[in-house]
RNA sequence: CGGGGCAUAGCGCAGUUUGGUAGCGCACAUGGUUUGGGACCAUGGGGUCGGGGGUUCGAGUCCCUCUGCCCCGACCA
């Protein structure tokens, strides 16, 4: 029961690279298209996105955020005016030229983010103290000339949700930029089901043209850290550039305080990396497009069987997103490889056994296991079994997160495990850009995040052996 | 953008050393038998051998060049 049955999808063990992309393909979550760097989602990989838009969605409206467009262009001119933006973004900025044979008279970006055509308008918009706070989101397509990319994880053009806000005060700004962080833990770790950490970056990892970055970081079954959703507070580093004044109660004039942040299709990368196996994806159940397939058996008394799995569907099609596999031209074992190859989470067999007896065959995708299930309580077992699967996906991979979690001493300790075991690396820094900066040259590791955690303990920076109290994540990333 | 590898039917590959009729497996189509972990038989369709240029009577094969993809670094969600 455990191998060989998906001789198209490369070993994790083997080659984790190839297995990643292996799914991707196998599942039918996208392909690769003819524009370098650019991939399709398919039907399958976009219901998906579709199921992570709304369950994000509703939690952005529930904070009281609206939906809103933004042009897809960016004057060139308009681009330019925050400097430590602008040189951020600079290198992966994607331009056009021409309309039609006119050459243009000036540059227009494809937007690799909001921010600057946000502001733009947001200093034409906001007058007053009441016309605050202004609590906006975009869902739409940004463009990045990465030099070099992979399905999901980082391609020219992704798709992604940018919240823009703009509040009187830096404790309002704060408050709202850690509201959206714990958003994102919510609905990564609920709906997910990855385990995340929470933290700051430092000095070097923050968005280009913030005050601070906040971010959940997540990691891959291969030990990489992949970060999963960032939330800055901008400060007033934009409004001072684009010029987004208010008149306050005080009736002195005042810049605003702004926040963004956003996830992005990478998000279905990382439930491939973190929950896939050797037999493809494994999808928690609240993100799966198809919570439950039926796959009868059908043999000689095929109608006797398929009429009762027709039943079932329309019984379960009102409660559960469930399909029904009637296909004649593929075998059960074939159909059983193929539903498990594309992640969903409950399989139930329909044969002339179980019609005999009154029963299901109900079998999850997480852990293999069978259970008989009578016909009358199919609905309650199935749906606490997909309620099951959906902690338990949590709990492995929370338990994998917590062994990849290693403590280290010194910088040996940590060349040594970085070599070795990847993981997160927790270590004492004491918070210069230089001790981080000679990590990263010397290890490939960069500083995930500093974690939000009331316990202080103090220790030697692994570098210069400062005295410190702060302890940081480090890790290999993509 | 540096280092390495690969490119032949939808996919995986052989053929390249030694130039001489484009092959195999899977997938696909049709018909039949099957169906509780990738069934079987029969018949059939499908190729500018990644693009361009060159050498040659003749190039998948030799030479030059461009492009794409994968892996490892640097840069990034």
């Amino acid at each position: 029961m455990d191998k060989d049955f998906v001789k198209e999808i490369t070993p994790k063990t083997q080659d984790f690279s190839q297995w990643y992309v292996d799914v991707i393909l196998k599942a039918e979550l996208a392909d690769y298209s003819p524009v370098r760097g650019c991939m399709v989602i398919k039907p399958y990989g976009y219901s998906i996105w579709e199921k992570m838009q709304q369950l994000l969605d509703a939690r952005f409206k529930a904070t009281g955020h609206k939906n809103a467009y933004f042009p897809i262009f960016i004057p060139e001119s308009l681009l330019q005016k925050e400097a430590e933006h602008v040189e951020g973004f600079a290198p992966e900025v994607a331009w056009v030229t021409h309309g039609g044979k006119e050459e243009l008279a000036e540059r227009l970006a494809v937007r690799p983010t909001s921010e600057t055509i946000i502001c733009h308008m947001y200093s034409k918009w906001i007058k007053s103290w009441r016309d605050l706070p202004v609590l906006l989101n975009q869902w739409c397509n940004v463009v990045r000339w990465e030099k070099s990319t992979k399905p999901f994880l980082r391609t020219a053009e992704f798709l992604w949700q940018e919240g823009h806000t703009a509040h009187s005060s830096f404790e309002e700004a704060e408050e709202e930029t850690l509201r959206m962080l714990e958003v994102y833990r919510d609905f990564v770790e609920t709906d997910l089901s990855i385990p995340v950490i929470k933290g700051v970056k430092s000095e070097n990892e923050k968005f280009a043209g913030a005050l601070k970055t906040y971010t959940i970081e997540t990691l891959m079954g291969d030990g990489r850290a992949l970060q999963a959703g960032t939330s800055h507070n901008l400060g007033q580093h934009f409004a001072k550039a684009y010029d987004i004044t208010y008149l306050d109660k005080d009736g002195k004039l005042k810049y605003v305080w702004q926040t963004s942040w956003g996830v992005t299709t990478r998000l279905i990368g990382a439930i491939i990396m973190v929950h896939g196996d050797d037999r493809g994806l494994k999808l928690p159940p609240k993100i799966a497009p198809i919570q439950a397939v039926i796959v009868p058996i059908m043999g000689k008394e095929s109608e006797t069987v398929l009429n009762k799995a027709q039943e079932i569907y329309s019984i379960l099609k009102n409660e559960i997103l469930i399909e029904l596999d009637d296909r004649n031209e593929y075998t059960p074992g074939w159909k059983f490889n193929e539903w498990e190859m594309k992640g969903v989470p409950v399989r139930i067999e329909i044969g002339p056994r179980d019609i005999k007896n009154q029963q299901v065959v109900l079998v999850r995708r997480d852990t293999g296991e069978k259970t008989v299930v009578s016909e009358s309580e199919l609905l309650p077992r199935l749906k606490s079994l997909l309620a099951d699967i959906q902690i338990n996906m949590f709990n492995q991979a929370k338990e994998f997160l917590n062994e990849n979690i290693r403590e280290v001493k010194n910088f040996d300790e940590f060349k040594q495990i970085i070599n070795e075991k990847r993981g997160f690396i927790k270590a004492h820094w004491c918070k210069n850009g230089e001790c981080e900066q000679k990590i990263k040259e010397e290890t490939g590791a960069t500083l995930r995040c500093i974690p939000f955690s009331n316990e202080t303990t103090y220790g030697k920076c692994i570098v210069c052996n400062k005295e410190t109290d702060t302890v940081v994540y480090f890790a290999k990333s993509y």
